[in-house]
DNA sequence: AAATAATTGTCAAGCGTTTATCAATTTGAT
DNA sequence: ATCAAATTGATAAACGCTTGACAATTATTT
């Protein structure tokens, strides 16, 4: 790679003055101005960034912790969030945490090394101590960190009200809740909630099958299978769309008809769903929305911007009333 | 962050001595790389990378330019190599250049900048002659890039064959490849090959409708439907699950019973169609694989390894023969 | 106790860039 | 032509770390 000194060789001048153009200060006519871009352009020059960092200036760098990118939810929160902060300026250091505390450990070490502007992290294995402990600016996307940490979510409880009112409304009267695992600080706990009270209001019983995460799928299936079975829900809210359409096919399998006699809302909205599946209704969440709001408060507290920033967001979801609700 | 001074002072001995246990040279009794190692514990120290980087050491950076992980066949990918690369101790700045050359340049010149040990390309939207002229290490994930470039793919041809070749043995007679772009070096065109040597020694007429990567959503959605609707195929193609899924539900929308008059094949078998959707027939991808490779040659140029390596790697793919195909 | 080997320290230069300081040169205005 | 202002250059220190050279200190052996 070509350096700041040939650089100010080839367009002949010293490197002082090709630093002044980079970095924009002292006073430059735009005659070098112009030799001093020429230049660079001709040898495709870009600053050694580890070379500024050493200086004090940002790397540009920023930290992404997701569980993993294969979900399509998260892969459409990433890249998302990739496209934004690219906009302004910003690179991407993708971990995928795999909801294993020690890996995001040694993300969150590896990512301090290497001086990171910031971290947008949407999974929470380690203890709070240890994220206050981390100097970089922090965002949280759906969970509590630690106090001070701001978080951007969807409106987790009225989206498990809204899910749960849809399929009332379209008479389901056995309806049961698939979530996802009960983590003390996991957004399925206000859809949990949201699912509750209506339920309550409505005096019917709640019914509620835990499918963590990260469970084998096959597993999966099976105890879905053996829910539907057994159970005979007549309409079933799943914290996230995967699970949803899992819960389609396994009753297509045993030739339960949806939504005649099974009612299905995931929850998410990604793009793909949206794009591939506009049968399944589901509870939205504002993606573009979020990913602009996190990358927007971390950007803030980068550049340490006098505007006040909330310690929590609740963005509003959405209703789509698919077939598989309204038919 | 801790410097290695702080160490040093904290472990009660000099910055040679911790750089020497650090980059484990010279001679040293353990007693002092002990203390020296609880000192870096005791202040969660680590080397900054950018000063490192700056001394000719690594950055145990690679870049992993994709189209975009929202896609799960993409997001399988990106995450698989990310997993294996940290085990090999290498981190990764992800890069979704949408297909978009200016971005991709633009995404080049940043790893430059950042000193990246290597890169990984899905893409190829700039020209031969830049790819040449970067630097790093490169592997290149199904597509021919420059020459001197190794590239990791799956059997594409093999696995256009046999998708058609399942369909000929259901009994399909009005079989449609339903394509991606087919743009000069893209993977599906070894598809398309595939499918019309099989139809050509079969006897049959070739259909081929092209879809864009790219195309938006609801247009795709509507050729789909106008070809399920006109020409009435009895076995469809297509090059990747996701148009496979959406063939389904137009069909479903449209009540054709799947696979009774329409049988279907997708190509990828990335983990989530694996998990979610086993009843699709698909032609899987090794995936593990071929990130696998992807690393270990990337590794092995990067560490300047004496050992041969190709320029061409295929890896065999296989047919999953779901309900789709056999009912 | 002396000789040798092993361990640790001191010092300095260098990686590519930034930035301050001071000096030199050019430009523009009168 | 003169003088101030604007532009450019030369030099050096700093960022955090690595590494070589050499000196100083310990430990080990005989």
């Amino acid at each position: 790679m070509a350096k700041l000194a040939d650089v100010a060789a080839l367009a002949g001048v010293s490197v002082t003055t090709v630093s002044r153009v980079i970095n924009n200060y002292g006073s430059l006519s735009e005659k070098t101005k112009q030799k001093v871009h020429d230049a660079m352009r001709e040898l495709n020059y870009a600053p050694n960034t580890n070379a500024r960092s050493l200086q004090g200036k940002g790397t540009n760098l920023v930290g992404i912790i997701f569980p993993g990118v294969a979900n399509p939810f998260y892969g459409d929160i990433v890249q998302t969030l990739e496209n934004k902060l690219f906009e302004r300026g910003y690179r991407v250091i993708l971990c995928n945490s795999v909801n294993n505390a020690d890996k995001e450990r040694e993300y969150v070490r590896m990512l301090m090394a290497n001086q990171v502007d910031g971290i947008i992290s949407g999974t929470h294995n380690m203890t709070i101590e240890e994220y206050q402990r981390i100097s970089a600016p922090l965002v949280s996307f759906d969970r509590f960190i630690a106090d001070g940490i701001p978080i951007v979510s969807s409106d987790n409880f009225t989206g498990g009200q809204v899910a749960t009112q849809g399929l009332v409304r379209a008479g389901a009267k056995n309806i049961w809740m698939f979530s996802g695992a009960n983590r003390p600080q996991s957004p399925t706990n206000k859809r949990l909630s949201g699912y509750s009270e209506v339920m309550q209001e409505s005096g019917l019983a709640e019914h509620v099958l835990a499918l963590p995460f990260r469970m084998d799928a096959d597993l999966k299936w099976a105890q879905i299978k053996t829910t539907l079975k057994n159970a005979r829900p007549d309409g079933i809210f799943c914290s996230d769309d995967l699970t949803a359409l899992m819960v389609l096919e396994v009753a297509k399998q045993l030739k339960i008809a949806v939504p005649d006699d099974l009612r299905v809302v995931g929850y998410d909205g990604s793009q793909m769903i949206q794009n591939y599946f506009p049968e399944l209704a589901t509870v939205t969440q504002p993606i573009n929305s979020m990913c602009a709001l996190m990358v927007d408060l971390l950007i803030k507290q980068i550049e340490k911007s006098d505007d006040k920033i909330e310690m929590n967001y609740e963005l509003p979801v959405q209703l789509h009333a698919g077939r598989t609700l309204l038919g």
